[in-house]
DNA sequence: TACAGTACTAACCTTTTTGTAAGTATGTCT
DNA sequence: AGACATACTTACAAAAAGGTTAGTACTGTA
């Protein structure tokens, strides 16, 4: 008896999307990787210059663990890891373009 | 001479965005002004419930001063005060959309 | 040998965000 | 008088996010 209570609670999806791409670098990072075949550590450094070392890599695991990026590791020595986005990676896109739109429309004056 | 370095930069769209509407709440908020003509504090404390009363005040004085809601004071006695979307907010429409869009995709088997 | 480059990891600390609990002012209703 | 309701405010605490610094393993190059 007492059957488990099951949370069927379709998930807010607004809350489901903070989940994947919210924080201050996940969706930079994500429009990098969009409009690149595939960078390496160090060129994201250069594209985003001012965010750390650590969370660069930290929020680049997330991202792969989320499966919206792609991690490849060539196995060479010195180390060479390329990062892509993936196919799910690829459907915040459009997102990305309303948040520009919202920001320069936001920007306008009245 | 000397002359002050002048920051042109442009606001990175994207950063301008997440500063409006980051956070765990702002969106939800907004979502719930967008569908209702107007709300009463305790009204959109029943729609998101597990909000904090401080955080749902907060944030809508964040929304207010940000121009993207508005806020009606009646001047009555018990107070009551409205909250609405501004025209500035309604532009986040189309975005909480395509993060649902996102959402859904996410969600759906490969 | 010493230094540089690569992609990390780990320890530690600061700042920001979010939450809890209590209290305010005002007037109505009982 | 005392309880209730509204829209807040305040002080404090906890948790999450972000940042700094140093160190690892490996190899090529000066």
């Amino acid at each position: 008896m007492s059957e488990e209570k099951i949370v069927v609670s379709a998930r807010c999806p607004i809350r489901t999307t903070l989940e994947l791409i919210g924080g201050k670098w996940k969706l930079i990072i994500l429009q990098q990787l969009s409009r690149h075949e595939e960078l390496r550590l160090s060129e994201l450094k250069k594209l985003i210059p001012d965010i750390s070392e650590k969370m660069l890599i930290q929020e680049l695991k997330t991202l792969v663990d989320g499966n919206l990026a792609l991690r490849k590791n060539y196995g060479e020595v010195p180390p060479r890891v390329g990062y892509s986005i993936s196919e799910k990676g690829k459907h915040i896109e459009p997102l990305i373009a309303e948040m520009v739109r919202f920001a320069k429309n936001y920007e306008k004056p009245d």
